[in-house]
DNA sequence: ACCTGAACACCGTTCAAGT
DNA sequence: ACCTGAACACCGTTCAAGT
């Protein structure tokens, strides 16, 4: 005996918009799929979310929370921190391969004003707040911002892709130009998988060296 | 007095297919608008692509011919290769923003089969050859290949996003969190512009020096 | 052999009409 | 105040019909 449910909430609309694109792809995933799926007349979402980009962004920014949700808080150094950030990103884009390639719809949410990507503005604060405790600040610590970022977004997103083709994609790529060693040859999607997230991993790596070297000669030049 | 032409070439096609994306954005290029831009039925393009998701990864690959053209062939060393390919990559996808987010489709391609994305195959070529004579083999091979990939697909994607919204987000994303300096609330988008630059190029030494590393480590435990 | 035009199913979106 | 349904313009795609 639910109270009746005289409107749905936008969590209502976002959540069936992941399981449609999680299920059947992201061009299933249409305004009257949409309301089909949350009992509502298919026009219904253009007075939740103004139209069909503003809910992809909006679906984006939900999917971002959850990384938010699963970074923790109890992490030995800034640099954990972001390794747990990375992690959470990776684990939950994962998850949802088909929301990962709509991160371009970031930029228009952000300029769209206030409020609009909330937990994308409060994921970037985290990574901020860690490059600040490791010393960065100014030019330098919007570099160290960017180099993270964009090395989280490619690797994600390229390998969501792959995953996606159950990185055949991959395999045929290497044996294409024989850059495998007999092991490759032979490697199963599970091998090839594990192979491209050490890339990811030493990717992550060596972004942060990089970093943890500007801050220790921004330290210096300050001491 | 040009000889008559009977029918188009793909390129023409692909030049046109650019043109339309470049002047007006991704969602101008219809097969309609295509078929219009090239003087033919807009259903013609179905002989020659087989479908619009076929002609934007031949797209993506044609462009992807571009930066092969502008790499060169004179480099000090397998390093100064990669960063020519990284400033190819760059200044074409920079002239050609819409094409950049259609990265996505390779993996398609790819699957597709043998000789889909040509270019896109000789660039990753041109990546491995170089990575191999810097003494990388086997499974750390195909890491750094991925290393150098995925930041300069995600640097590339989140530079040309920015770029179509005159740098403004990044701006306003970063004195949101007040990362910035006094000269960052002043900043001019070409200024901010510069900055996005240097954090690319700090990126991509980032990942090169690790590269090297592991190049290090592999000579040095096969001697 | 190559191109065209009508046609189909579907999509994003609007808006007057319902309750 | 919230929802619906018809309608519009447009898109990707197919295919029989033209030359």
């Amino acid at each position: 005996m639910a109270a009746p449910r005289h409107s749905a909430s936008k969590e209502v609309f976002l959540e069936a918009a992941l399981k449609i694109a999680d299920q059947f792809g992201p061009d299933a995933l249409t305004t009257r799929s949409l309301g089909n799926a949350v009992g509502l007349d298919a026009t219904t979402v253009y007075r939740y979310f103004g139209n069909k980009d503003a809910l992809l962004g909006e679906l984006f920014d939900y999917v971002t929370g959850k990384v938010l949700a699963e970074i923790g808080s109890d992490h030995a150094s800034p640099r954990e921190l972001l390794m747990a950030m990375c992690a959470a990103y990776r684990s939950v884009f994962y998850a949802h391969p088909s929301v990962a390639r709509l991160n371009g719809r970031m930029a228009d949410m952000i300029q769209a004003g206030q409020g609009t990507a909330p937990n994308a503005m409060k994921l970037s604060g985290i990574v901020v707040s860690a490059l600040r405790e490791m010393g960065l600040s100014g030019r330098n610590l919007i570099i160290g911002y960017q180099m993270i970022e964009s090395f989280i977004v490619g690797a994600i997103m390229l390998e969501t892709e792959a995953h996606g083709h159950g990185m055949g994609v991959r395999i045929l790529r290497y044996r294409a130009f024989g850059a495998g060693t007999p092991e490759l040859e032979t490697a199963s999607q599970d091998e090839v998988a594990e192979m491209s997230d050490d890339a990811l991993w030493a990717g992550v790596d060596a972004v942060f060296d990089a970093v943890e070297k500007m801050a220790d000669a921004d330290t210096a030049s300050t001491n």
